[in-house]
DNA sequence: GTTAGCACTCACCTTTAGCGAGTGCTAACA
DNA sequence: TGTTAGCACTCGCTAAAGGTGAGTGCTAAC
């Protein structure tokens, strides 16, 4: 696959690192300046012809310079990758993440707001899968007169509350009495068991079936958590910035694509590390211009979730992937405790 | 100030709402047929020309037809509006808030995705201001050996988590107790005085000085919560899809305005009722296009929040402020159970 | 007070022409 | 055999030029 000798590499990474640069063709004269080979104009213009022909370069038009083909930054990604963030720019980005209280949906939004603002690009975090969580706990918190928070605590850490009605018989001495009893009974079941054995109780009747159903019913709210739901997008309007969406036409195709967020799991898959696909290897006609790149984080006890990067396909591969495999270090420290 | 007999009030009522439809010039021609009065093209620009002498339209160019200047969107505004949704259309937003749970952060960020879905535009939702919050309830809930998370619950509702570290001579027996001593110490009391009172104590060292002062500053962090977190934005992308914002530079602008959310803040001042402010009247020249039309929405007990629309002058106006009239009550109404 | 008629304006679109960055090819050179 | 200078050629881009038509203001008649 890698029959390129030394000097077309060197060539092909100045093109695309001019083409990331300046997003303009790329002709042979600045290369011959720029790369530092040594070789006049015309020597470059033979190798790009050759890179042409094995598909690394594309020629918008006769009398135009050379663009990089998906192909190209598939190679340059696996292979003529320079280090992306400079020390300085690693000790800003740990910063972001030192200060914050860790309450986890917190710590997701505002990753996602985070990594568009260290990239530049817009930003993706998918959450954990959240149907097998187990409850860690259980509260019925007094508000006003016969109406009580009820807060169910995942495994996770994950905290979810709604508001329910209950007999005003119940002060708050007997609430606190029940929540122990509750999650004394439940802790360690996962959501759906909750749900099964609560609807059973609740058909019995008697005086707290109002509680039981309104946990069960939660629970269930939290379980059937649509996958969808576990998508946040980041930092959409960063791609304003770049001159490939300078069409309004453009732009708005985009982020109607991101909130079809059902495509957009696909995307986030977790996977092994720190993980570019770039154009066709998407496999959507509506991001063939775009590069997305991921990177796992994991939240103790084997739940795993994925943060990542979208923007065009000339994107700074460099930058971003160690903001990425940065980033999800930090979040999942963050996330373990 | 209504100096305006009728013919040149449903004049000026057609050429808004040509405009509002058409964004282009409205000509006296299409006036002449569309308005119903029966007059022809010549006697409309008589009138035409009278209403922009009085500074209710503008002329792009001496060959182009009228626009409404932000006078006669006030006029139209205060005056000629007609009923905005049709029933069915009040019937579907009403649907949008009776099937979902009602935690307060959910539903109003919810509220944010709802209002943009509806009326097209972008929605600003300002949350309460949280610094005369009171303590509702406390707990710690273990999670893994010698940390637990603290919940602490607000009298509105709100909850805020965070993980903390505790002795680890403390079970959960024993955590429960310490939550319930603590939530009788402390309710009612304000976020700062539960401060004041709570850094008094851990200074004194002893056992649980850590989980006092866990306490004391997650409080801070509610009380501190900036203003600027009140503010959500939902679907700014919405603007796109008008063509004032054709141009992408304009669409930036916009963006990185709604990004400076100290500003936002002033435009959600909660009103008496729906509030309309157009171009000049906002007081911002980058938003000296733009109209923004605003609801208050109550909370129980005096707690009061905004909720909101930003769009271009040429806004449907009468849709717009029918549904932040529709939704600012029916989130009234969930927010206070 | 209303209207038909008319000369006039000017944004917008299309066409045309010129520029110049960049190419491929050829022939000469090391 | 690889490299380079030279040159004719291509073609997107920009600016200028011309044509079109929607819409106006004014005048004179009804």
């Amino acid at each position: 696959m890698v029959d390129l000798n030394q000097r077309k590499q060197l060539i092909l990474q100045a093109i695309v690192e001019d083409y990331i640069r300046s997003n303009t063709p790329v002709g042979s004269r600045t290369i011959s300046k720029k790369s530092g080979l040594g070789v006049s104009s015309a020597t470059i213009r033979n190798e790009m012809a050759d890179l042409e022909e094995m598909g690394y370069l594309i020629q918008p038009h006769v009398s135009a310079g050379r663009i990089p083909s998906d192909r190209a930054y598939r190679l340059y990604v696996d292979q003529l990758l320079r280090e992306g963030m400079r020390e300085e720019e690693r000790e800003s980005a740990r910063s972001y993440f030192t200060s914050r209280v860790h309450d986890m949906e917190d710590v997701l939004s505002l990753c996602a707001q985070t990594l568009s603002e260290l990239t530049r690009y817009t930003a993706l975090v998918l959450t954990p899968r959240q149907s097998d969580l187990k409850v860690a706990a259980l509260h019925l918190i007094p508000v006003g007169e016969a109406t009580a928070l009820l807060i169910i605590v995942t495994d996770t850490g994950m905290v979810r509350e709604t508001t329910l009605r209950v007999s005003d018989r119940l002060n708050a001495d007997s609430l606190f009495a029940i929540s122990r009893m509750l999650t004394e009974k439940l802790r360690d079941l996962s959501l759906r068991q909750v749900q099964d054995m609560l609807y059973g109780y609740a058909a019995h009747g008697g005086a707290d079936a109002r509680v039981l159903s309104g946990i069960a019913e939660l629970a269930g709210q939290i379980e059937k958590q649509t996958d969808t739901d576990r998508i946040t997008v980041g930092g959409a309007h960063n791609i304003l910035h770049y001159p490939e969406y300078a069409d309004v036409a453009r732009a708005r195709a985009f982020m109607d694509t991101l909130e079809r967020k059902e495509s957009l799991l696909n995307l986030m898959r977790p996977q092994e590390g720190v993980a570019v696909r770039i154009g066709y290897e998407i496999g959507m006609k509506e991001l063939q211009d775009c590069a997305v790149i991921t990177a796992p984080y994991h939240m103790g006890r084997g739940h795993v979730g994925a943060i990542g990067v979208i923007g065009p396909t000339r994107m700074d591969y460099a930058r971003v992937m160690d903001t990425l495999d940065l980033v999800s270090r930090e979040l999942s420290a963050i996330l373990s405790l």
